[in-house]
DNA sequence: TCTTGCAACTTACGCGCGTCACTTGCGCGC
DNA sequence: GCGCGCAAGTGACGCGCGTAAGTTGCAAGA
């Protein structure tokens, strides 16, 4: 019913010329010589068919596929993450490449994706197992971007998470703040996160010369807000650096109701620039990661590794991630 | 140097076998009569020799991937969206179809899809606008899945928006509010949901014999809150039905700023279940979409048009809505 | 007039797989 | 001893495309 499909093969009869022809127009192969009257025709000719060249007959000729997946962990997606992802697909799309999302989970192995698909690359965000890495690797892709986390960890860095807890630790100094706390998340899929972060905040009390921060759980749940809001003034902290916005945001919610102000009772700084963060009472001071940059990073890399050029493994710089100091340390 | 890949053919000679034998092996073809010794030879020689067929070249010969497509319109995802996905991912998976997401926006043409992976189905979430809807129709895509806000609309209704709208009303009618507002998002793109969710509540006002609900946009903006409060309270409205809880818990604060109780100056229901909500001072009430039965129905109705059967329009029913009684109405 | 050369094509092969149609081997009844 | 039937397995084609290698036609140089 759905009538044949339409075929290189239609578009030469069309315009009157061989299948091959068709193929290096429309490529713009390099090492012929067409004559603008016949690439028009056959452009021609494409154009009033619809002809759509077949993906898989392309790739198994060709070897490789214009598909870049990205591989995110199934952790709850953020603001930032699906901002990032937009940027990396506008990024992708000048050099014909199409971005497709994959949450992987520990359920379903990545490992059956090859076989659906040929990636011409893939970027992995975080870990996803040693096992699954290793078969990553040993795959046959295109480029295999690595995105992690920390400096320590191999691959190209993202988020520079330990960049991110120095900020916040700073900001929270340049504030007189000389005892600080970290609230870190209790959800065990953040974790690779929120170590980095919470080494930048070490390393920075370290230079500041101050005690290393005290680390309290803190989930959505405002009884974990108030129990680590109690814990930290009992042992004389002044400043909180926040996991993210959101734990940030809970903790506001518990001093409120502990009534306690921000930021006499308590600092406070988180990451990601949540839109609520900016109309918080006080507004709230955060690290705010620029996901059009980061994005267009990733999506630099993957063209240059597709197109066979040495990846490097240089660093993100820190313009990727900027304080944004309001009024809440 | 990564060494050629591996084909059948390496395997059928490793199993002293033809290919033709490790296709039909490895298929289960049922129409083939295979003796378990033969078999097990293939399958061993298989796994030894980590074969994995080539996507693109499977395809091509049979004519169908095992890739589904789920078209993200690009949205704020909220929570509820990427536990739908995984629920669908669990889904198909027994079925060997994999899931993958594309994020389309106005400026990157879903067109162009085809060209890079030729799903077994594709499931659309929302419009994308006539255009491109039709070329979706058009185009030889095995199995089109269409979700749709209301019933209204064509295609499978995946979040039954109209029905939102009245569970909520009626939440608030039930506890005596007989003048009800509606918070309407400020965010364009959510106008689809919305409008869905608004018809449900005009309904069940029209059904309850009250006034229709007065709309105030109200987005995460504190002064949004406070616009839409002041005009609520001027004109009499004492429940109100947000878009979601995002917007309840805006509409909280702004209450709490005016010295304004929850329910007793102002009634709230939201939608979505968030976790917060449930923290709030006072807890929020909220309609919940179940995401796993969400996912589960979705995931069967692409299965059952990936084997060709007919598609049928059911509307799910309202078994996947609840709405969560707590304080705040 | 006969090469030589180059632009403008076309022919044909291979990518890796599914699968139809066909062959082979072998036990069985007559 | 021979034809028959069926289990077990193979050969070969086609899917739609990219592209290397080959072919044709025609103008220019000798």
């Amino acid at each position: 019913m759905p009538g044949r499909r339409v075929t290189a093969e239609d578009v030469a009869r069309a315009a009157g010329v061989s299948r091959a022809t068709v193929s290096y127009v429309l490529n713009n192969h390099p090492h012929q010589k067409i004559p603008e009257s016949t690439r028009e025709r056959v452009m021609q000719a494409a154009a009033t068919l619809e002809y759509t060249p077949l993906a898989s007959a392309r790739i198994l000729s060709r070897g490789r596929s214009d598909v870049v997946v990205m591989l995110i962990p199934d952790w709850p997606l953020g603001s930032v993450l699906p901002q990032v992802m937009d940027a990396v697909a506008t990024g992708l799309d000048p050099h014909g490449l199409e971005l497709f999302l994959h949450r992987c989970s520990r359920e379903r192995p990545v490992r059956k994706l090859w076989t659906a698909i040929t990636p011409a690359a893939v970027v992995r965000l975080g870990s996803l197992g040693a096992e699954e890495d290793e078969s990553l690797r040993r795959s046959e892709i295109g480029y295999l971007l690595e995105l992690a986390n920390t400096e320590l960890e191999s691959g190209l860095v993202l988020f520079p998470g330990i960049q991110t807890g120095r900020l916040q630790a700073e900001h929270l100094a340049a504030h007189g703040h000389r005892k600080i706390g970290y609230a870190w998340p209790e959800d065990a899929r953040l974790a690779g996160f929120a170590t980095a972060r919470l080494e930048g905040v070490r390393q920075a009390c370290a230079d500041l010369g101050i005690d290393p921060p005290m680390v309290q759980d803190v989930s959505y749940d405002p009884a974990t807000a108030e129990k680590a809001i109690a814990a930290w003034k009992q042992s004389g902290v002044t400043g909180v650096c926040a996991f993210n916005d959101e734990i940030a945001l809970n903790l506001f919610d518990g001093l409120r109701r502990a009534q306690m102000a921000v930021p006499t009772d308590l600092g406070l700084v988180g990451v990601d620039n949540l839109p609520w963060g900016a109309h918080a009472e006080p507004p709230l001071s955060t690290v705010a990661p620029d996901p059009e940059q980061i994005g267009k990073v990733i999506a630099e890399r993957v063209v240059a590794g597709v197109n066979g050029e040495a990846a490097g493994t240089a660093r993100l710089s820190s313009t990727f991630i900027n304080l944004i100091e309001r009024e809440s340390a």
